[in-house]
DNA sequence: TAATATCTATGAGCAAAATTAATTGATGCG
DNA sequence: CGCATCAATTAATTTTGCTCATAGATATTA
């Protein structure tokens, strides 16, 4: 009923004086104008303007609706620019799934020099995936997956950005500091600490201690790497993280870092993104600048 | 470009789940809807969905298009509802311009009941006016003006609401307090209050000083009513003012009321509005119930 | 697995709506 | 008074938007 023209003629008249200007201004004839405002007038059964000799004064309808113009143009021009710039791949959300707790310190340092370099694009990370996530990537929750679980599927696809060590993480005087490396046994009477999810989903679990059918004596979790690694230096637990991350932590804590088994627990991490989001310049750029970033440790490739 | 159908047809596949519903919701047939989507997204570069088998998804231009539904629809949607009551008469502004300075206090009374009665009007009161208060009128910058100087001209229409006696104002024990009436000459050794308006608006002026040429030794103005008759109390000065208005305060401050002249200064307040107006049905209740109001001291037909 | 139902896209034709051109009437202006 | 300019109006024309019919794709059901 109040359709966009409306709006813009309202505007238009107030800014060039008559009905004429208007049109010149919009690019059709004065009678076309005349006849459009003239049909929203009937439809609200007020006039718009006081016609008084030739010129045109706005009647309260027409304030109350010159503010409405006002208002809303602005929207919707805002919202065009927007849209044709989302269409050139110029802007745009990045949403980026995590399933690989340690790696947030690592994100942020690939999202910092992103940001700096796409201006338009934003950045959201998320967490939480009621199916996993990859099933989030699938149901367009996320645009790109952090994961070191690559999950072959038509319509996905994966590519790793570097290669890491998982290993046990100690207090700087605990019995295994020493040690070249650890066995499962050595954790039978040891409290383990892992981020809260599920085991099937912990390495240290999957690829150490399930296939020697160890349990260790407690199981605690922490969502905080920071808290976790405070609680490794104080005795309390062990923790089975990447290499890189740990010995980060092992400039400022009391704390030793020892290999998973005699060859160590080798994993890499992968970002994954739908085939369809392919065109999408700024995400294939973040791939790019994720794969080249040198890990400060220098630990990458060094397992 | 980005139109009004366009915003409704996103937000309607949005609450019903495909385009056929929204093209039920929208009274017309899924085909129409189909062309007028394509046509928008062709003409943005962008697709707003994607189409996964037969159903839609929203793309991040969709997400963003969505967005901007949820803000305009209801904003247009609620402005045809105010313009549908204006047209009405039933919604409105009010604007009132004042040009009789000790009016103010009455016309708070009289206001007060109006907007109980009118809860979709809303008042605005002027009180500067760069060509007067006909001009105003006129130009459309008030649609009432309380005046006790009805101006006839063609366009225009004033109607009296009610009569009142103009008299002066002098502290309780000041020579002229038990006077029956005081004279022009009277005033030639007092100081005068007044309005801080022109001279030839002042009917202390025009019907009693002027006439008899006579000037008073000191003319000071004030803005407010209540400052002007405490200095009336200090005897200060005197001030000349509506009667009712006068007997007001009266019952306050220590001041007399002292006839102007042996017959008074009998003065009328009038409401003017534009003929234009004459069909709005709020400006008529303001004027009967202005008409209706009863003073106070019951002075609006003593003198 | 075949049949059915349901969804979107598409093309052609048509009706309605918007636009224009031409004109009228009104009103400032020199 | 004559000229220029403005909005409204009428009729003709163009454009747009809509529907119908149908195809293609994909879930759902027997």
């Amino acid at each position: 009923m109040i359709e966009r023209i409306h709006l813009r003629v309202v505007q238009a008249v107030e800014q060039h004086g008559s009905l004429t200007a208007a049109a010149k201004e919009l690019c059709v004839t004065q009678s076309a104008l005349s006849h459009t405002m003239r049909k929203l007038e009937d439809n609200l059964g007020t006039p718009i303007w006081l016609r008084e000799g030739r010129s045109l004064r706005l009647t309260q309808a027409g304030r109350y609706l010159l503010n409405i113009s006002n208002r809303v143009l602005p929207l919707l021009r805002h919202a065009e620019d927007k849209l044709k710039q989302i269409a050139q791949g110029e802007r745009g959300t990045l949403r980026i799934g995590m399933e690989c707790h340690p790696c947030y310190q690592w994100l942020l340092k690939v999202v910092s020099p992103f940001l700096d370099a796409w201006p338009d694009v934003d950045v959201d990370v998320k967490q939480k995936f009621q199916f996993g996530g990859v099933g989030a990537l699938l149901d367009y929750e996320i645009d790109l997956l952090v994961t070191p679980d690559p999950f072959y599927k038509s319509g996905l696809c994966f590519s790793p950005v570097f290669d890491y060590e998982q290993v046990l993480v100690v207090a700087k005087h605990h019995v295994l500091a020493g040690r070249q490396y650890a066995l499962a046994e050595d954790l039978r009477d040891q409290v383990l600490l892992t981020y809260p999810v599920a085991t099937d989903r912990l390495d240290i679990y999957t690829q150490f201690l399930n296939p020697a059918a160890v349990v260790p004596k407690h199981h605690k979790t922490s969502e905080a790497t920071e808290i976790m690694l405070q609680m490794v230096a104080s005795d309390r637990g062990v923790a089975a993280l990447p290499r890189w991350l740990a010995e980060e932590y092992a400039k400022k804590l009391p704390i030793s870092v020892v290999r998973l088994g005699k060859d160590g627990i080798a994993k890499q991490i992968y970002l994954g993104t739908r085939e369809g989001d392919a065109g999408i310049e700024y995400l294939k750029a973040f791939i790019d600048l994720a794969r080249d970033y040198e890990h400060p440790a220098g630990v990458s490739d060094s397992q």
